[in-house]
DNA sequence: ACGACCCCATAGGAAACGTCTATAGCTAGC
DNA sequence: GCTAGCTATAGACGTTTCCTATGGGGTCGT
């Protein structure tokens, strides 16, 4: 069965005129009138009476043509969403998150991608950068920002690199020193926060690497209350800079430099799996987005607007 | 487009594999990926993506799936609608009747054929013939029985004869004369009903004919009051003999036979509209309930079961 | 009553399409 | 490196589809 087949016998049923509806098909007359007997030969039954005025619907026309219509109506709104999905103009996109992407980057990133896609539906998984992994194998997001990932079936984007930045409270010994080394860290009383998380080992490997053994004092399972205790005087903590960003521009946390340690970071990529082909619709959307974006302004978009 | 690449871009969708979907199909391997390949151009869009495993959907492929599905099962559900209207297994029959057959025929004949087409839903639009007939030539009716009528865009089938019959209350002095004259009746208050109906029409030039001048006394709308009229001995009336059956049997009425006058009698018909073609499916077996029963049987059918 | 017109159906030939078999190209796994 | 499993491609064959041109039937207007 052709779609032509059906779409003639519907515009021969709204017109009751095989010339008149084969014109705004832009076909001949002989055309459709084959069109309809090929259809009216497949499904067994004729579907229109044949009068000297033209072609009435016979009782079985009249039956089978809100089946026709729902077809046809089905079909058009088909291509319209992939024109859609081509153009980015509508649509749904499902991301994937790491728990700092989630709370401390994506809020920026999506404003400005609503503003642009006003019509595209976004929903936000959050998880371990290992868990939202498997969302993505599983195909439950699309794309997914996680620190850097090896899997043979995704491929990566970077996105930023994110620096993990000492912070203290205002008015703490550190913040007046110029210079802090990683033996004056040691003495402190370290904040730690989620031990599933990824930074903990991160942060831990650091401290074991300079032969630092961090006097623990407290751990938390996220970072907001990681910064609280912070701002509490309760100790101090490695941070991801994107996850302090506006506590250090309200000045209810301060950043210290410490001297004689490497710069530690975490790299953010964004991966997608392998075997979808060339990013589309939506994906290719917000991939865009990501990639006019500088990179350290993704990084350095401050958390909460204003 | 083709059905059937729709049809292949869903069976491959769930199956990931156009081998296995082609086997499925019937088709073979290149037949199937010459569809995905032809409903892919059309669409602009590849649907899949090509893996050593097989064909997994694109974002855009994913947009497209439900609306492929829709489209399918709308063309489906068609089919089956067109089955089921071909073997009368289901659908919907909407009869005009005159309202002496609406009500005392129709009943025992619409449960005859409830029974044998349980799926089919009737409705019934009860108005006289006139009225029946616009109703009909409206197309709001698929099929009306209703007394004879001429029209070019109709065509007749014969139902029944249905016997006007002079019917008194038991006890009267007609009831036991084995001869009444047109003499007698003209001396007898006469009950006629619905002024507006073709039956007051055909009684009055029945009497006129005959040179009879009929003392009228009462005028009712509707056949019921009428023989409830007669019941009470407010006069006698000519009725329509399907619509005293059931007072017949019950001798609750006595029917009168006039020796010297002609039977008098008014046809009864099914017609439907010319330009419909070949009757089908709900109306189709609908006449062929009609053309089973014995005319005389269906004029006859008690109007109350029991 | 007759001709002009409008309707759908049909005929025939050219072009396009779909389908098949056979084969190539690619990757994964042994 | 070979095999197995997947999709893509090539070429041939048969069917279908589309066009133009024409037929046949009925209506309407003159």
């Amino acid at each position: 069965m052709l779609l032509a087949q059906v779409e003639g016998f519907l515009e021969v049923a709204r017109r009751g005129n095989v010339s008149r509806a084969a014109e705004a098909m832009f076909v001949t007359q002989p055309t459709l009138t084959a069109r309809l007997h090929a259809l009216e030969r497949e499904l067994g039954e004729p579907l229109f009476a044949r009068t000297r005025r033209g072609m009435r619907l016979t009782d079985a026309g009249r039956a089978f043509l809100p089946y026709a219509e729902r077809a046809m109506r089905a079909v058009r709104d088909g291509r319209q969403a992939l024109t859609d999905a081509r153009t980015a103009s509508a649509g749904r996109l499902v991301l994937g998150a790491a728990p700092a992407v989630s709370t401390y980057v994506l809020p920026a990133l999506l404003q400005r991608f609503a503003a642009a896609y006003p019509r595209i539906e976004v929903a936000v998984r959050t998880g371990h950068s290992e868990d939202v992994l498997q969302m993505l194998l599983r195909e439950e997001v699309q794309l997914a920002m996680v620190r850097t990932m090896r899997h043979p079936d995704i491929e990566s984007i970077p996105l930023y690199e994110e620096a993990l930045v000492l912070v203290v409270p205002p008015g703490h010994p550190f913040a007046k020193r110029s210079k802090v080394g990683i033996a004056d860290v040691a003495s402190e009383r370290l904040i730690f926060f989620d031990r599933t998380s990824s930074y903990y080992e991160l942060t831990q490997s650091f401290f074991l690497s300079l032969g630092v053994t961090p006097r623990e004092v407290m751990e938390l399972d996220n970072i907001e209350s990681a910064k609280k205790m912070v701002e509490r005087r309760l100790g101090i903590a490695l941070l991801p800079r994107t996850a302090v960003a506006g506590e250090l521009a309200a000045k209810t946390l301060t950043q210290v430099v410490v001297t004689d340690a490497p710069a530690l970071s975490q790299k953010i990529v964004a991966i997608r799996r392998r075997d979808q082909g060339r990013p589309s619709g939506t994906v290719a959307a917000f991939l865009n987005l990501l990639r006019e974006s500088d990179p350290a302004a993704i990084a350095h978009l401050p958390s909460r607007s204003g």
